[in-house]
DNA sequence: CGGCGTTTTGAGAGAGCTCAACATCGGTGG
DNA sequence: CCACCGATGTTGAGCTCTCTCAAAACGCCG
């Protein structure tokens, strides 16, 4: 079922123009018109934000499937900046094609809407488990939401999606091997 | 332009049966099968997963105007509990009949694009300033987001927005104050 | 006046962060 | 084959910040 909608949302993009972007580059920056929406082909793009205190909010690592900034198709501007965090080819369509073919598909729509509630869902479960304070916390959390631990070689990935160092994953690692 | 299209979803609730909840009232609970759609008018109802090691993951404090558990219309369970954080008065409409409703209608189902896009904004953004390490870091980000310091009996609620221990964010303000 | 919730401030403990050193592993090139 | 390199994993030590528990000052309202 999941796959079939979001199936039905990169179909929209077949059509599309394609664009290769070289790992660093950046697609968009904050304030700038939104002209046209993104279809993560492969690769993977960050949505970025600055702080006016120098940290980096990492809003969105988008890969392969997702559609870039989605809140962008109901506003006039970005409102973060889009940077390629490795090599990443996207397929671009007009903003007005693209919400033309939402009202005019009933079915496309829903699975649009469905794709964004997902999101929206995983989102604030994130946010959840960032405000809790143990590192052991978040990874049960985490682990409890349906998720497993990858192979060695991508527990910093983990690191990052729980907001910890790599170090302090690695000693609760450690920690539970101990057992 | 973004009142117009809430007002649309809510609208949809017009003629929806209306419910009272007592504080405390539980609306669902994690696995019961989704049969209507609940928009709340008035009140607070909080969305709640429980974790094994008894942590309560707060996932949504929806206020007036908010669509409960929006990922619920393409789920067939629900995936977390809901329990009024005050007295609440909810709009229920049958699941089909708000899901047809957004087919048919393709205004309709923009603004609830809309609204579910700006939602995943939200959390994601939150999620971020959650990762923060340092309450002043999330405070800051917090503000930059275009967020503003209530008046003074509701700093708590902003202390649970960032994610931190009221006693962290007095002093975090105590310390501003002296600058 | 007397609660009750919020704000304020103190002190100590604990946990993660930071910096640092070192081990491991896979790939590259001499 | 082996040396070298970069990225990942591992572990140690100290610092800093938040959390936790506690106590007290406010402020509002019945």
């Amino acid at each position: 079922m999941i796959m079939i909608m979001q199936t039905l949302i990169s179909r929209l993009f077949d059509g599309a123009f394609r664009q290769s972007l070289p790992s660093g580059t950046t697609m968009f920056l904050t304030g700038a018109p939104v002209r046209e929406m993104f279809l993560v082909e492969s690769g993977e793009v960050h949505l970025i934000r600055h702080t006016a205190s120098g940290d980096r909010l990492i809003l969105h690592r988008a890969g392969r499937g997702a559609v870039l900034a989605e809140a962008s198709a109901y506003s006039p501007h970005y409102h973060c900046d889009a940077v390629a965090a490795e090599a990443a080819v996207l397929a671009a369509l007009p903003k007005q094609v693209f919400l033309d073919a939402m009202s005019a598909d009933a079915a496309l729509s829903t699975a649009w809407a469905a794709s964004l509630a997902r999101a929206t869902q995983g989102a604030r479960l994130r946010a959840e488990i960032r405000s809790l304070s143990r590192v052991s916390a978040r990874l049960d959390a985490w682990l409890e939401a349906g998720n497993a631990l990858p192979d060695k070689g991508r527990w910093q990935d983990v690191a990052a999606e729980l907001g910890v160092t790599r170090e302090a994953l690695y000693r609760e690692l450690a920690r539970r091997r101990r057992l």
